[in-house]
DNA sequence: TGCATATTGTGAAATGAGTAACGCTGTGAT
DNA sequence: ATCACAGCGTTACTCATTTCACAATATGCA
């Protein structure tokens, strides 16, 4: 299917909401109420649901479990898939911490530093390699998806390695933008520019209207 | 001036880029060469600086410096602001490592914790108070900005607070959809969900064609 | 049973971002 | 001095995404 990244981006939002509609005892909603959790109008909630393929009824709504059983298929990879992390430093950990077992058929199969005091230890379950045994290593243990938390000067060639393993897709925290196949897809992800733009819009939000979202 | 979302993320990006180039000795860029940097075409670029008011001449294109001058008047904010960080977990720590002196009249002013083992302590050069006195706290110290690092169930609270404190915006880590006045603007952040496309989009590109971005 | 009502499903319109295209301008070569 | 040309500034257009609007439909109640 050819959908867009917003819509990607929406659905995996949709199926956090409603896991957590679910684990609090509710099990159907309406588009306008998954709307309204989600800053979405219920327009578009439709629309997304009817291209994921879900169908719902009048006045009952849509049948959240069946909604997240098509995000599911969806987005869940079809067979087990590996994460390997460059870079083990505080983000590094904190991701592991949070994201390690939250994921179907995706789980961290490795993590690289540069640092001897890191490599060789288990950190939050998973394994800490030298940096200089990626290519080795990752030709026993396949990875899908790389994440890149190394300095902005290390982060462009831990990059093409890991491309050239094999990694299709990786998330990059460095400030730099990466320069790579296209193949690979990448998330450049920048932190100061995000603070940048938050400082900006908060400043220009200042003088406007009140109102509640 | 009313300019959209992407185009703050672009001109930050730009802005980064440009002082890279200029520390490498480049005083003058043309668009198409800013543009293929940035993977975006010359006319956006254009239009961007167009937008600036940075004019570019033919031939010689557009000095670097004059663009960013023009840049940092529309993002930096016009007098010293002060940033929160509520929750100094590894996350948070990352941040503040990466971030701390890295903004023009936007620094840390203080950090909050709940852990009794952070409080009362300087963590990357910026005091740590006990979540309990971050009203008393922020009477004496006003703050524009929060940065939100912990964890979900805790979230919600720490950002009203930050509201009711006089706080304009929020970047949200924290796995929860925050709700606020539409004042406050709010950036959530969804590393999960940042996996999740990340992996979507590798496989749905693995069997695409190839070439260079 | 049949009506009233609230919500779904979806074509059509509106919005908005990005691209193409082209006249204009300044530079360097002849 | 004139010409050729490469890139800027800007307008018009294209295309994707979102919203509008309404017929279709399922439920509850009289």
């Amino acid at each position: 299917m050819e959908v867009s990244y917003r819509f990607v981006e929406r659905v995996s939002a949709y199926r956090r909401m409603l896991r957590k509609l679910l684990s609090e005892g509710t099990t159907r909603v309406y588009s306008y109420e998954l709307g309204a959790l989600e800053g979405l109008s219920s327009a578009q909630v439709r629309r997304d649901l009817m291209t994921l393929g879900c169908t719902g009824s009048p006045s009952k709504g849509y049948d959240i479990s069946a909604v997240i059983e098509k995000i599911s298929e969806l987005l869940d990879p079809p067979a087990g898939e590996g994460i390997a992390m460059v870079g083990v430093g505080h983000l590094g950990k904190a991701i592991l911490a949070y994201a390690t077992g939250r994921f179907a058929n995706l789980c961290f199969s490795a993590t690289f530093d540069s640092d001897p005091e890191k490599t060789g230890k288990i950190i939050h379950g998973c394994h800490c390699f030298p940096m200089q045994e990626m290519e080795e290593v990752l030709k026993t243990r396949p990875v899908a998806i790389g994440i890149i938390t190394v300095p902005a000067s290390a982060a462009q060639e831990s990059a093409e390695r890991l491309a050239a393993a094999g990694v299709r897709g990786i998330v990059n925290f460095a400030p730099v933008r990466l320069r790579l196949p296209r193949e690979v897809f990448v998330e450049d992800v920048d932190i100061t520019g995000l603070l940048e733009k938050v400082a900006f819009f908060a400043r220009s939000r200042t003088q406007e209207g009140e109102g509640w979202t």
